[in-house]
DNA sequence: TCATTGGGATAAGTTGTTTTTATTGATTGC
DNA sequence: GCAATCAATAAAAACAACTTATCCCAATGA
């Protein structure tokens, strides 16, 4: 009937290790009977003696004593995995899965990972480069804890922290350089180079122009800004890449960078997880 | 406060299979309430968050799957401690610890460690030899299980269960092979040799013979059966031994082997067992 | 043989925990 | 918004575990 319990286990022991109820219930903190009664219903359920009770002596039977070595096995495991909990509480631990666009990823990530991973060495940071709609999906469905993306995201479901701002800068070929710094209405007549679809920076550079989606123009789509900027350097045409790129990606091309003025387009770079999720503490 | 139980471990679990409240609780026969209760009770007691309640689903968390991969081992443990009690109920399981005495152990020992080896080979038969006194302390001392003696033991804690009753025979040099066979009376006035102090088979002997204990007449003491009957073989007197030992004792030294008349002199052997040892069942 | 003692089992009553039913509150999908 | 899901909460009922008091048996000693 009844089934096996820890209190039945934790009583056992004790008793095995005492042979005497009296002195195993006073170790326990109970009375005599309790153990007495708990033994029992021990014995009961396993349908077999696990003490020989003898006159002036309590011993373990054959199988009792196979029984307390395998009992004392789980005993422990049981308190192990308490300290386990206790000891997880404070020190961060696990793996930590953070998704990140394309866009901020080559610049940010080298950053990032040793800074996280110097903070604390025994936690597990996997990183996934996607585009904003997969890493919001793969957040919902808890294959990722958290991402770092251009907010805003608007899921009510997520929280949304932003990080910092950052203004975007437009890439000309350096013979260009003299001309004068254009308008966003400047910007709609020139031959703008842009990531390929689905790249919220894309839509971003587009907005800024005040240009309705799709493809209005002829444009030629890269699918990293490192091509775009190559292009630009090839006298394809021009391109916006945001501030931080600007050092990694325009050194190696024959390209000019240039500020707007006011207002400046720019966006909001923010880290986001579900409200749910334990990174909420 | 509460202490981890079993129980909750297997709510746990449940809730970790199905990711769904109801149909955990469903699963372990219990209304949704007392699994929740349950869960949060663990959660609480462990001081940290084992799932993450979504919109609408549960998922463990980082540190709830660590703990689950735990859990189910000892789940699993205790699952297995119970099928071995079940186990062990029916097939008589472990070790078997026998003394026997010297005057009994040569003859019926190859019989019966073959047939109880055969009769089931998940047991360990160990066998010591001793005298019945020392027999009797490895009892009480819980270091034997039983004991093939000669009866009665008249121990009121022991149990005595009669096995058979096997005849002394008397053994004479081969050239008295005619002479009248002595009668107790007669024996006392013969040679007598006998097995050393401490022997029940000495004191058996002595006592057909009427001899009042000790040494009240010249009599070479011999350590085993065998050696009684070389002695006789080498003409230094007579003796007597259980039938059980004549075939082997007797086949390579110059003796007659002679039943007395009635009254004929014989001990039980039995075996011995502490009332409440398990075997008692 | 009888009283005494040590020590486990049993009984009755109490306390504490677990479970159930009923309800609330939050989210989601139409 | 309205209905539907689904987990959390509350209060009461059911159950399990504990305590105190008592019993009973076996061993010990006069």
């Amino acid at each position: 009937m009844g089934n096996l319990t820890l209190k039945q286990l934790r009583y056992f022991e004790a008793l095995a290790q005492h042979g005497h109820f009296g002195r195993a219930a006073e170790a326990c903190a109970i009375s005599q009977p309790a153990l007495s009664v708990q033994i029992r219903e021990l014995e009961e359920s396993l349908g077999t003696n696990l003490f020989e009770r003898g006159a002036r002596q309590v011993r373990l039977t054959n199988f009792g004593g196979e029984f307390a070595v395998r009992a004392r096995d789980i005993l422990r495991s049981v308190d192990e995995l308490g300290e386990l909990a206790r000891a997880s509480r404070d020190t961060l631990v696990g793996r930590l899965r953070i998704g990140v666009i394309p866009t901020i990823a080559p610049y940010l990530l080298p950053d990032i990972i040793t800074r996280l991973g110097r903070a604390n060495d025994n936690i597990e940071i996997q990183i996934r480069e996607s585009l904003t709609p997969v890493l919001v999906r793969e957040l919902a469905e808890g294959r990722l804890d958290a991402a770092i993306v251009a907010l805003p995201v608007s899921e009510p479901w997520l929280t949304e922290v932003s990080l910092f701002e950052e203004d975007f800068v437009l890439v000309r070929p350096l013979r260009d350089h003299d001309k004068p710094v254009p308008d966003h209405e400047a910007l709609r007549e020139m031959k703008l180079l842009l990531l390929e679809e689905g790249h919220c920076f894309r839509d971003q550079a587009l907005s800024f122009c005040n240009i309705q989606s799709s493809r209005p123009r002829e444009m030629l789509d890269a699918s990293t800004l490192a091509t775009l900027v190559q292009m630009v350097g090839a006298g394809l045409g021009v391109t916006l890449i945001p501030e931080m790129a600007i050092s990694v990606e325009t050194r190696s091309a024959p390209v000019s960078v240039t500020n707007f003025k006011s207002p400046r387009p720019s966006r909001t770079i923010g880290m986001i997880w579900r409200k749910t999720s334990p990174l909420a503490r």
